[in-house]
DNA sequence: TAAATAGTGTCTGTTAGACACTATTTT
DNA sequence: AAAATAGTGTCTAACAGACACTATTTA
C-alpha cells in the first residue's frame, strides 16, 4: 500500500554492535549467506515488521543476534503520547533469560539511532533505505547465527579494513555501484556506517558516561580507563583519570569491596552512576593506534 | 518492487527549517490543505522520489519552499565512493539566482540530518518513515507555498504550543492514535521533531561555530551573541562573549570595517572563519527564555 | 625485596565567570 | 552631556595536564 502514487521503499534497521573483547574494540559481523554480496560481511540487521516501531526491529535484531535484550525505554515524561523518537537511547534495566546466557545481566548496554542511508544504488535489489543503530555492550557470549546470516561473530574493528579510512567528522555524499563493495569491505555501504558508529561512540565517551556501557556490572577505575585507552586508541594518564571519573558526581557509585583481578594493590569496585552527561568533558588524545 | 515479500514502506524527509527573525527564533510551517491532518500546522516535506538520496530530497524540499539552494556536499576526502552519509553536513557555498531572492547568498546555511522516525501509526494512510532535517539559516525572504501546502510561513516557535514541552535529554518511544494530533498541535509526530530539532541546535551552538549560520554574510559579536541568546532563551555576559569568541581561532575572521547599525560605539564585521567545533565550549546557562 | 597497580598531592597554565573600566558613536 | 554600545583588563575559582609520592597487594 503506497500513498499518492509514490514508489515503495524497503526499510530495514542494520546495527553496529560495539563491544571490547581482548583488549580491543569489536564489531559484530555476520557472514552473507544470500546474494546480493553473498560470502561478504556485513552489519546484521533486517527489515522492519510492519507492526514495529524501528526501535523495536533494532531490539528483535540485536536479541537474535546476541541474546542481548533491552527494554523499551520508558514513554516521555510529560505524559503526551509521543511518536518513537529518533533520538531515543534505552539501557537494559534487566537480562530476561536467553538461550545462552546466564542471569548475571547487563545493566549498561546501551542502543541510540545512528543515522538513516538513503543512497539511490545502495542496495542493488531496490529501493532500500537503512536505519542505523549503535549499540555498545560489555564482553557478551558467543553470538547466536541471526535468520539471514551463515554466522556472526565480533571482528576487531582493526582487522576490518577501510573502517578507520574515513576523517574525523568529515563526512561526505556520493554513490556506490551496483552489487560493488565499498572501500571497507563490507557489504553495501555498510562500511562507511560502521565508521560513523564509530566516530560517534568515540566522541559519545567524551561527554557522556557511556563507557560504563562497555563495563561489567561492577568495575575498577582501571578497567573503566581501559575502555577509554582501547576505543581511541591512546593512553591515558591514570593518576589524572582518577581524579577526573572519581571527582565527577554522579558517574561512579562505589560498592564497597575491592578487586585484586587486576594485580598490584586492590581496587575498588564501582557500578555506574546516574549521570549520562559529562562536564566538563573528558578530551580525546589527539590520535594514537 | 519489494525485497523478499516484506511490506512496502512510504519514505518522506520532512524538515525543521529554523531562523530567527524580529528578535525570535522561528520554524518554518505550512498549512496542509490535504487530509490527513487538513488544515493542521506541518513541518514541510514530501515523499523521497525514486530516483534522489535523502538528503537530495531534503535540498529540494528546502528549496521549494524557502527558495534557498544548497550545494550538495562533497564526496568523502579519501576518494572511495560512498553512499549517502547520514551524519553528513551541507553548506551553502553559493546562492543562484531563485525567484524572489537577491544574489547575496547565504554563506553559513547549514542542513543536517536530524533522525528517522517510525512509529507504526505515525501516518493513518500507511506506513510511512520520515527522515528529519534541521536546517539553519539567516532571515529569508518570504517562503513560497510548497506543493502540498497552502500556505509556508514562519512561526516563532515559542508560539508552537508544546514544541517546549519535552525535557532536555529525555526522550521516549511511544504511539500515537489514528489521525490524532500530538501534544505539539502539529500533525503527525511533527511537534516531537520539532522539539528534538531545537534541542539539536541548542546543544550544538554549544560545541560548535554553527551560530554563524543564523547570520547574515558580515556581521557583529553583538548580532553573533544575539543568536545565542535568542536561540537559548537566556542572557550572556557580553564582555566575556566577546573574549570568548574572538579569542577562538578560525571562529570569526576581521572583515576590516565597522559598522554602528546596532547604535553606540562602532562594532568591527566579521565573516565566519575555517573552525567548526568550539574546545572548549560555550556552556548554555542554565535556563531562561 | 622487587614489581605491579591503586590512589593522593602538588604545581602550572588555561579558562569561565564576574565585573570595573575605557572607547567611540548618536541624540 | 547623557545614553548606548564596543571592547579591554583584572580578579578568582575550577580544571587539565604533568608528575612526585605513598599505599597495598603478589611473586
Amino acid at each position: 500500500m503506497t500513498v499518492d502514487g509514490y514508489a515503495p521503499y524497503g526499510v530495514t534497521a542494520d546495527l553496529v554492535i560495539l563491544t571490547i573483547r581482548a583488549d580491543q574494540l569489536c564489531v559484530l559481523l555476520v557472514r552473507r549467506a544470500l546474494e546480493p554480496f553473498a560470502g561478504a560481511l556485513a552489519l546484521p540487521g533486517g527489515f522492519v515488521r510492519p507492526d514495529e516501531t524501528l526501535g523495536a526491529a533494532a531490539r528483535r535484531e540485536l536479541a537474535e543476534e546476541t541474546g542481548l535484550r533491552l527494554d523499551e525505554p520508558a514513554p516521555a515524561e510529560r505524559g503526551f503520547a509521543q511518536a518513537e523518537r529518533g533520538a531515543g537511547t534505552a539501557r537494559a534495566t534487566s537480562a530476561p533469560a536467553v538461550v545462552g546466557v546466564g542471569s548475571a545481566g547487563w545493566p549498561g548496554a546501551h542502543l541510540e539511532q545512528l543515522a538513516a542511508y538513503g543512497a539511490v544504488d545502495r542496495d542493488p535489489r531496490a529501493r532500500v533505505v537503512t536505519i542505523a543503530f549503535l549499540a555498545l555492550a560489555p564482553d557478551l557470549p558467543e553470538p547466536r547465527s541471526g535468520t539471514d546470516a551463515a554466522a556472526a561473530e565480533f571482528v576487531p574493528v582493526a582487522a576490518v579494513a577501510g573502517a578507520e579510512r574515513v576523517t574525523r567528522g568529515g563526512v561526505g555524499e556520493g554513490g556506490v555501484g551496483e552489487g560493488e563493495v565499498d572501500g571497507a569491505g563490507l557489504a553495501f555501504d555498510h562500511g562507511a556506517i560502521l565508521a560513523d558508529g564509530l566516530e560517534r561512540a568515540r566522541s559519545k565517551l567524551e561527554y557522556t558516561t557511556l563507557a560504563t556501557a562497555f563495563c561489567p556490572v561492577e568495575f575498577t577505575v582501571a578497567e573503566l580507563r581501559r575502555v577509554y585507552e582501547i576505543v581511541w586508541g591512546a593512553p591515558l594518564d591514570p593518576r589524572n583519570f582518577h581524579r577526573k571519573v572519581t571527582g565527577t558526581r554522579g558517574f561512579l557509585e562505589p560498592v564497597g569491596r575491592s578487586t585484586t583481578r587486576d594485580g598490584g594493590r586492590p581496587a575498588a569496585l564501582y557500578r555506574r552512576g546516574p549521570a549520562e552527561v559529562l562536564y566538563p568533558a573528558i578530551r580525546r588524545p589527539p590520535a594514537g593506534d
